[in-house]
DNA sequence: TGTTTAACCGAAAACGTTTTTGTAATATTA
DNA sequence: TAATATTACAAAAACGTTTTCGGTTAAACA
């Protein structure tokens, strides 16, 4: 049985506020008295028993996360690592996280008012965001802080950080023209999704920049996983006058278009060129090394939270709409075109 | 602001307690207020206030689970699909998951105390048991209910759900000794968790069983992670006499390995067989597909959420201990070994 | 010395829910 | 009809904390 403020009471000798006043900092307790409290918590292992806590103060010193989940073999590590960024991020400034796993039905909306509603967050972080999506909407009539890893469309004040990935595809683009891809494929994001709009403008204005026409038959639209990576990249590679290289929505993808350049015998970085994006741990261990825009994914889940944070405690926030750069990393999956492959 | 039982109260004209029970489905309520009640808390999308219920009821719905991050980059897929698992579960019954992020040092077991000790949660789940661990001491004593995945080795009574390794590491290595490998390396866990010494003891039973001696320069200690695997697999596969197989002690240390080999030029699944450990997604699509031991996470989230319910609850517990056979899955990375480097 | 001020601490209210207890009205039984 | 059981609701206590308010003692001042 956990000690309550009531039991040092009796054990000091003070009074039950004397000694919340004591712990929270308050400056009516004597050094010495607050001394003599401190050492007894600390003795007698006192935390504070949440649920009072928030009931009175109004604060639950919790964060809720939910993670994306399309099906049930989730395991993009890109989210493990997100969510030790926030979770260290919390740790820091003593809040927990609450994580939930928003199923793929509409009911995803019901998780958010469950925990909104339901007063178990002050605040809540939030991925994938939607063209006009309806977490944001909820929780801007719910006023309750929130901040967004990616832009939303038809919101213009709300927090967030993001990737220019308008940018980050382009660059990538360009270098494969650069290094002499007249075909490029493209396995796209679901079309929902915000970034997905960005990257596929990024595509776009790289192909015509180099005035490059846009082959609908080199583009695909994926679903972030690596099995439809896989897939969509055999069907890309099967065409009687296939890519030369391909541009992966994400690192998780563009390691499923190994699979199938694999399976094709093509000798990836040479045969066929593969762009991912995020920088995930395995990109850079892949064989051989994916070539990806290097997201800094535990820093913005770091970053994230202290936004939250800052929102959260009515803070000044230096800046509430972050946009970083993004950070290309060359790697050996992708390389000048074969030859006799190579056409204007 | 969120709607409250007072608020019910005031526009449906019962009182706040005949609202509660109403809602809570006590038989002293007629059928056809209930239904009145019903609406009204629909309509104005009622949510309980859950500090309020958890101080009055003692429980707060809500599971506690960290993540054994090991430095920063931390990114081992397996914990996604756990805890998406564990998620689903907790989804189905109304419960909340709290996920905290231990860190390095030995503070660890301080996470833990302002979880159980802040009463934030009304029990937990624990990975990566070790030796004698100071958690599961820590919760016996506070009384909490909590699960293990994996075994602990001083504490009999208490609930886990394991994988039987020394026989899954067994049976690899058996698989191995059985195409021709004599030459074996093995790169194991760190020394602390339980499951290391399961896993060591498997490989090295294969290796007596077969007259095989046990060669200390093909044993390395790892960390799990896809680093310290290609490091490793480096030194091991460096060595004058190097080995032709080598098993791993989970799949991202197995991929580590792949990197390893690649730089070396050896060709996977001929010049050199690896084996891994879990049966992650990207274990599947590795090129070549990894051999390994096929766990299934998601479904022991799910279940060890299920056991730790019924614990909570006081429900009846058809198993407190769950030993799951090991699932071995023979893929394309290992083979037989070359002719030129077999010998007994 | 008498009065004001500061320092220190305790009493008590409040947060929103669940649950025990109470009570009026109605139904059942003798 | 009188006594009793049942039904349907309301009142109020309780959970443990924070915080407002007030009071007592001692120090400072006139």
């Amino acid at each position: 049985m956990p000690i309550r403020l009531k039991d040092l009471a009796m054990k000091t000798g003070y009074s039950i506020s004397t000694i919340s006043r004591a712990l929270l900092g308050y400056k009516d307790v004597s050094s010495e008295t607050r001394q003599k409290i401190k050492e007894a918590a600390k003795k007698h292992d006192y935390y504070p028993y949440q649920s009072a806590r928030q009931l009175r103060a109004g604060k639950t010193y919790v964060v809720g996360f939910l993670i994306p989940t399309y099906g049930m073999r989730f395991s993009d590590p890109f989210f493990i690592e997100l969510l030790t960024g926030i979770g260290d991020g919390a740790a820091a400034e003593n809040y927990d996280v609450l994580v939930g796993t928003s199923p793929e039905g509409g009911s995803e909306i019901e998780a958010y008012k469950r925990i909104v509603a339901g007063g178990r967050v002050d605040g809540v972080i939030i991925t994938r965001t939607k063209k006009s999506d309806k977490r944001v909407e909820y929780l801007l009539k719910a006023h309750i802080p929130f901040v967004l890893l990616g832009r939303t469309s038809d919101k213009p004040d709300v927090a967030f950080i993001d990737i220019d990935s308008k940018s980050g595809i382009r660059l990538l683009t360009e270098h494969l023209i650069k290094i002499g891809h007249r075909k490029i494929g493209f396995i796209t994001s679901p079309d929902g999704l915000v970034f997905t709009q960005y990257r596929n403008e990024g595509y776009r204005e790289a192909l015509k920049n180099s005035g490059i026409n846009y082959n609908p038959a080199f583009i695909k639209a994926g679903d972030l996983t690596q099995e439809t990576g896989k897939i969509l990249g055999l069907e890309l590679l099967k065409q009687q006058n296939r890519p030369t290289a391909i541009v992966a929505a994400n690192d998780l993808t563009a390691l499923g278009i190994y699979s199938a350049a694999n399976q094709l015998g093509l000798k990836i970085g040479s045969d066929i060129s593969i762009c991912g994006y995020d920088g995930i741990a395995l990109a850079e261990n892949a064989h051989p090394s994916l070539t990806t825009i290097q997201v800094p994914i535990y820093e913005i889940g770091r970053q994230l939270f202290d936004m939250l944070y800052k929102i959260m405690n009515n803070r000044p926030l230096k800046q509430r709409q972050i946009l970083l750069p993004p950070q290309p990393v060359i790697r050996n999956s992708v390389g000048p075109p074969q030859k006799k492959e190579k056409q204007g």
